[in-house]
RNA sequence: GCCCCCAUCGACUAGCGGCCCAGGUCACAGCCCUUUCAAGGCUGUAGCGCGGGUUCGAAUCCCGCUGGGGGCACCA
């Protein structure tokens, strides 16, 4: 039997990291399996929101790197159909109207149970469940009607989703079992907790795809974070490229319990993934992001000082904090007084310099250093931040040679005009 | 109230009866390296919720308690 799973997002709006996370979980599950995986937007109701809310959610998944197959389908198009089975239930008495809405009726003795890849056996008691509606007087399917009858409808043969459903599942598998289809495997993922052991909302931070996007976050990062949210590999492989999360990652391996979501282990993560890429497309990961932020630099310029900052930032957003003076004017942030002296000697050296390349350029700021029987660090940040306005920058000598040495001389005799 | 789920360092987790006076990672602290910031290296602080069992032996199995969380809609 070929594996077959569904991400069913509801559209309300942006897509939350808790559910990516079950979406992942269903992706790695189904792909690792030579699997399929649909898309189904679950909303009954059709609001004027609906339609921006399922672009986005594609968007997002598709920044992401989680794919599914066919077109998207939508709870909605199964309408009629649920209406047909809901009356086939009552012809058969297993379900009755109740003022104009049907009603399924649940059995009142035993247990209804499943065994859960994540949770092991789960049972509940029949008689703690209520007949519940499945067609509302106006007609339309509830949720956790149309759910089973598209689940079925689809062929679904794994349901992962999270642990807030169930509760819901022993009433599916009642409806399943007197549509007389076959259940599907259900795999309960744990909830995704912010740091107050709170569900995750919006005021412990980014929540969303975009807001991660915005803030700098590659996939490759979001995606190895994620996995390791209630699942590890081993007892001590933190880092995951996609494909080796392909190979890897286990369903019944999964946590069945809660996991705080840590935004500085996700940072800390980042880091190492743009550390991974290559330099083109860590380059082009930055020309890319900059554009989206609206920041119109120069390209060839910025593709030249990423190489400067790769090993530095742990996000994409703070790139424009360590290069800002390779495309604007700055001044020293710091105070320079005293710093006359290496100031003009550092432009003289450095005037003479040729080819005006890093080592060289090192070579000659190091016999300054030398001559004025200075240490290193006490004859560079001065020139530092001379030249690139703060205390904090690129490597110096990479920086003076992309600044060129026009610009570099400029800036080193400013400078001392403003420290005299 | 009823039903269900969960429980190892601050956080993510490894552990599935002896290999554990509990290992890795983030964070934190110190040291080293060093042109700043990073990166990297080394060291350290820190944990099996509690109480009963079972067993020669329990973080690991069972029961209870406590504490978290979810659900009980003509919402999804």
């Amino acid at each position: 039997m070929s594996v077959r799973v569904r991400m069913a997002p509801s559209p309300t709006g942006m897509l939350h990291i808790g559910s990516v996370r079950t979406f992942l979980f269903n992706w790695l599950f189904a792909r690792q399996q030579g699997g399929e995986v649909l898309l189904r937007i679950e909303n009954t109701d059709t609001s004027r929101e609906v339609e921006e809310a399922t672009e986005q959610i594609q968007r997002s998944l598709r920044w992401l790197g989680i794919d599914w197959d066919g077109p998207v389908r939508f709870q909605l198009d199964r309408m009629e159909d649920a209406q047909r089975f809901a009356r086939q239930l009552v012809d058969e008495g297993k379900a009755y109207e109740d003022e104009g809405a049907i009603r399924f009726r649940m059995p009142d003795e035993g247990t209804t149970g499943w065994v859960d890849v994540i949770r092991g056996r789960v049972e509940v008691p029949n008689e703690s469940i209520e007949d519940l509606v499945i067609l509302r007087a106006d007609g339309r399917p509830t949720y956790n009607f149309a759910n089973p009858v598209d689940d079925m409808l689809d062929e679904i043969t794994h349901v992962i989703r999270g642990q807030d459903h169930i509760s819901n599942t022993p009433k599916q598998l009642q409806i399943l079992h007197a549509l007389g289809a076959e259940a599907p495997v259900y795999a309960h993922a744990p909830d995704v907790l912010g740091t107050d052991g709170k569900k995750l909302s919006k005021r412990h931070g980014a929540q969303s795809v975009e807001d991660f996007h915005r803030e700098g976050y590659i996939p490759e990062a979001l995606v190895n974070f994620l996995a390791r949210l209630g699942w590890a590999y081993d007892d001590k492989t933190e880092v995951f490229t996609r494909d080796e999360l392909l190979e890897h990652f286990r369903l019944d391996r999964v946590t069945p319990s809660p996991a705080v979501f840590d935004y500085q282990k996700l940072t800390w993560l980042n880091g190492v993934h743009l550390r991974n890429l290559t330099p083109d497309e860590y380059a082009d990961r930055v020309v890319q992001y900059l554009r989206e932020a609206g920041l119109e630099w120069d390209e060839e310029l910025v593709r030249r000082a990423a190489p400067l900052v790769q090993e530095k930032i742990e996000r994409l957003d703070h790139f424009p904090d360590y290069t800002r003076f390779f495309f604007e004017e700055v001044k020293p942030a710091v105070p320079l007084d005293g710093a006359g002296p290496v100031l003009e000697q550092a432009e003289a050296a450095l005037a003479a310099v040729e080819p005006f390349e890093a080592e060289p350029i090192e070579r000659e700021l190091r016999a300054l250093a030398d001559r004025l029987e200075l240490k290193p660090r006490e004859a560079f940040q001065p020139i530092r931040i001379a030249v690139t306005g703060s205390k904090v920058s690129p490597g110096l000598f990479e920086s003076i040679e992309l600044l060129g040495k026009d610009e570099t001389l400029r800036r080193l005799a400013a400078a001392r005009a403003g420290a005299a």
